[in-house]
DNA sequence: CGGATTTGACCAGCGC
DNA sequence: GCGCTGGTCAAATCCG
C-alpha cells in the first residue's frame, strides 16, 4: 500500500530473505548493508595489506589472521541476521497494515452495500405502511431536494420497483463508490432509516420535508399551514425540525437574483442588525408551491445579496431555475456530511441532516459517474440546527479570501445571518478551483464550458447517462420530466472535484469512524484541479424584465449549440410551457438590472 | 381591471 | 409573563 509507506517517515531496509544482502543495488543503498559492505572492503584491504607486509611471515601470523577473519565474519553474519530479522518485522507490520486497510475497506463497502439494499426495502415498507409515514418520516432525511410531491415520488418508487434491477444497481453502484453522492429525482429510492443505522449513510432523506410538501398542497398555507405545523409539533414535541434552508450569497445590484423561478413578494421586514429590509417572496410557479425565499442585502457589504430558499417546489421547474439548483444542490451535498459530523446524536442528527434536502427545493441527479462542480470562488458554509439547518453558498468570495480559514467567512456575515445562531458549522471551500463552472456573468448566473472541447471519458459516461435518462423518460410517459442536464452536469462536476471527494471522504471517515459525533470542519485543500468539463455561456438575458441577476444560461448550455438555437440534450426534458419567460407579468423573476461579480 | 407590491397588524417562538 | 424578533397576512395601493 502506498499510503502506508510514508507513515514510516524514512526509508527502511527491506531485505528479502531469499536474497542475500548486497546482491542488488537497492540493498547496496540501504544504510545497514552499506555498513556491511564497508566492513567487508576494510577487511579485504586489511587482508591485502597483511599479505603484502607479511608475505614472508610465520605460520603464527597466518593463524592469527585467520582467527581475526573468522571473528569478523561471525560478527558480520550476526549483523546480517539482525537486519534480516528487522526486515521480517517490518514486512510483518506492513502486512498487518495492509490487512487492516483491506478489512476497513471491506467494512466500509459492506456498510455502503447494506444501505443500498436497505433502500428499496424501506421504500416498500413505506408503501405498505402509509399510515406510519408520519412517525417514521421524522427520522428520515432525503437526498431529494425535490420538486415532486409525495404522491409522485411514490409513483416513481413503484415504477422503480417494477423496473427493478437496473436502477437498484445504479443506486448500489453510486453508493458503493462511496465518494460519489447519489442524488435522484425521486429519492425515496434513496431513503434509509437513519436512526436504525449505526453508521450514518450519505444517503439521507428528508421525508419530513416531503411530508410538509404533501400537506401543503393546499397553499396558501397561511393559518392553515400554521395549524398543520402545530399539529406536527404536537406529534414531535422534541426538536420539531423545520425546513432546511439554502442561502446563496452573490454580488448583485438588483433587488433580487433572477434564479429562473417566478416569485411574488408577500412581505417585507426590517431585520434586526441590518438596515436593509428583508423581502419575502413566494414561488408562483404553481399556486400550491410552498417554496419561499427571503432576500436581503448584506449589512456589511450592500452589494452582496443574500437569498435564502426554503421548501420544495411541487411543480416542474423552469430550465433556468435549475442553475441555482445545481449550485445549492452541491451545497446541500456538503451539508450532508457536514451536519452529520457536527450535530448531536440520533434524532437531532437526523434532523440536521435533513437540512440538506431542501437545497433550493430542487431535485438533482448524481450517480457514481456524475459529479458536481461548485462555482469557482465559491464556498459553502453549512450551519445545522434542529430547527433551521442552513447551508450557505457564498458566490462572492475571491480565491484568496475563500481559501482562508472558516472564521473569515463567518465574519463576513451580518449579525442576522443564520449562521450566527447555529453554531455547528462546516465549511467546504472550493474557491481554489481554477476554472469557473458556474459563474455570475453580467447579471446572469451562467455555466461555463471551458477549454476542454473534446469529450472526456467521464463525459462519455455522462452522455450515456443522459441517454439513459432520456430512454427512461420515453418509456415512462407518466413520469415527471427529468431535470435538465444542467443539474446532472453540476452533479457530475462537483463530485468530480477531488476537493469535494476528499472532503467527502473526510466526512465519511468521521461518520463511519466516530459515529458522527465528531465536530466537523471539513475543508478541501486540493487546488488547481482541471475539471472534466466546463460550461460557458454568454450572458444572454432571457428573462422578462430585463437583465437582472439570472440563470438563463440554459439557452446556450453547450458550446456546440448556438445560443439562439433550440436547446439540445436534456433540455428537451424541460417542458416548454414551464419556462417563465413567456409570461410578461411574472412577478419578480428578474427585476434586476445589473450584477457586479467579483468572482 | 387584474395582478403585483406595499405596509401595518397579527401571531408564534424564544430569551430573559 | 413580557418583550423582542421573525414570519405572515391582508387591505390598500400601484402599475401595466
Amino acid at each position: 500500500m502506498e499510503a502506508a509507506a510514508p507513515a514510516f517517515g524514512r526509508p527502511r531496509p527491506v531485505v528479502k530473505p531469499e536474497k542475500p544482502a548486497g546482491d542488488s543495488d537497492d540493498d547496496r543503498d540501504s544504510p545497514s548493508n552499506q555498513h556491511l559492505l564497508i566492513k567487508r572492503e576494510n577487511r579485504a584491504k586489511e587482508e591485502n595489506e597483511s599479505e603484502d607486509k607479511t608475505s614472508h611471515s610465520s605460520d603464527q601470523n597466518d593463524l592469527r589472521c585467520t582467527k581475526i577473519q573468522e571473528e569478523q565474519l561471525e560478527s558480520a553474519r550476526t549483523e546480517m541476521g539482525e537486519v534480516r530479522e528487522e526486515n521480517q518485522r517490518l514486512k510483518m507490520s506492513l502486512g498487518q497494515i495492509m490487512k487492516d486497510y483491506e478489512a476497513l475497506k471491506m467494512q466500509f463497502l459492506g456498510i455502503v452495500g447494506r444501505e443500498a439494499k436497505k433502500l428499496p426495502e424501506h421504500n416498500k415498507e413505506q408503501q405498505q405502511r402509509p399510515h406510519d409515514d408520519q412517525t417514521e418520516e421524522t427520522e428520515l432525511v432525503s437526498l431529494t431536494l425535490g420538486r415532486y410531491p409525495m404522491a409522485e415520488k411514490k409513483k416513481a418508487v413503484e415504477e422503480k420497483n417494477i423496473n427493478g434491477g437496473d436502477k437498484e444497481e445504479v443506486v448500489k453502484q453510486a453508493l458503493s463508490l462511496g465518494l460519489n453522492c447519489k442524488f435522484e429525482q425521486e429519492s425515496t429510492a434513496a431513503t434509509v432509516k437513519e436512526a436504525n443505522s449505526p453508521n450514518r449513510s450519505l444517503t439521507i432523506s428528508a421525508d419530513h420535508e416531503t411530508k410538509e410538501d404533501a400537506g401543503e398542497t393546499n397553499w396558501p398555507p397561511s393559518k392553515g399551514l400554521k395549524t398543520m405545523r402545530s399539529v406536527d409539533d404536537d406529534a414531535l414535541p422534541t426538536n420539531p425540525p423545520k425546513r432546511a434552508r439554502v442561502c446563496v450569497r452573490a454580488r448583485c445590484e438588483t433587488t433580487t437574483m433572477n434564479d429562473g423561478c417566478q416569485w411574488r413578494k408577500y412581505g417585507q421586514k426590517i431585520a434586526k442588525g441590518n438596515p436593509c429590509p428583508r423581502a419575502y417572496y413566494r414561488c408562483t410557479g404553481s399556486p400550491t408551491c410552498p417554496v419561499r425565499k427571503q432576500v436581503q442585502r448584506c449589512a456589511d457589504d450592500m452589494s452582496i445579496l443574500i437569498t435564502t430558499y426554503e421548501g420544495n417546489h411541487n411543480h416542474p421547474l423552469p430550465a433556468s431555475a435549475t442553475a441555482m439548483a445545481s449550485t445549492t444542490s452541491a451545497a446541500a451535498s456538503m451539508l450532508l456530511s457536514g451536519s452529520s459530523t457536527s450535530s448531536a446524536p440520533n434524532t437531532t442528527a437526523a434532523a440536521s441532516s435533513s437540512s440538506s434536502s431542501s437545497s433550493h427545493a430542487l431535485s438533482f441527479y448524481s450517480n457514481s459517474k456524475q459529479n458536481f462542480y461548485l462555482p469557482n470562488n465559491s464556498s459553502i458554509i453549512s450551519s445545522t440546527s434542529p430547527t433551521h439547518p442552513t447551508i450557505t453558498l457564498d458566490l462572492t468570495s475571491n480565491p484568496s479570501s475563500s481559501s482562508s480559514n472558516p472564521s473569515t467567512h463567518f465574519g463576513k456575515f451580518p449579525s442576522s445571518f443564520p449562521n450566527s445562531r447555529y453554531p455547528f458549522t462546516s465549511q467546504l471551500d472550493f474557491g481554489s478551483s481554477r476554472n469557473n463552472v458556474l459563474s455570475w456573468n453580467n447579471g446572469v448566473l451562467s455555466y461555463n464550458r471551458n477549454n476542454h472541447p473534446t469529450t472526456t471519458p467521464t463525459n462519455n459516461i455522462y452522455q450515456n447517462y443522459l441517454q439513459h435518462q432520456r430512454n427512461t423518460a420515453m418509456s415512462l410517459p407518466h413520469q415527471q420530466p427529468p431535470l435538465p442536464d444542467t443539474i446532472a452536469a453540476a452533479t457530475k462536476a462537483i463530485t468530480a472535484d477531488p476537493s469535494f471527494q476528499s472532503a467527502l471522504a473526510a466526512a465519511l471517515t468521521s461518520i463511519i469512524g466516530s459515529g458522527g459525533t465528531s465536530a466537523g470542519t471539513v475543508k478541501s485543500s486540493a487546488r488547481g484541479e482541471q475539471p472534466l468539463f466546463q460550461l460557458t455561456s454568454t450572458a444572454t438575458t432571457t428573462t422578462n424584465k430585463g437583465n437582472g441577476c439570472g440563470t438563463s444560461f440554459l439557452s446556450n448550455i453547450t458550446t456546440a449549440t448556438p445560443s439562439n438555437s433550440p436547446p439540445t440534450g436534456n433540455m428537451a426534458f424541460v417542458p416548454a410551457n414551464s419556462l417563465p419567460f413567456s409570461n410578461p407579468k411574472s412577478a419578480s423573476a428578474s427585476p434586476g438590472d445589473h450584477i457586479d461579480l467579483t468572482n
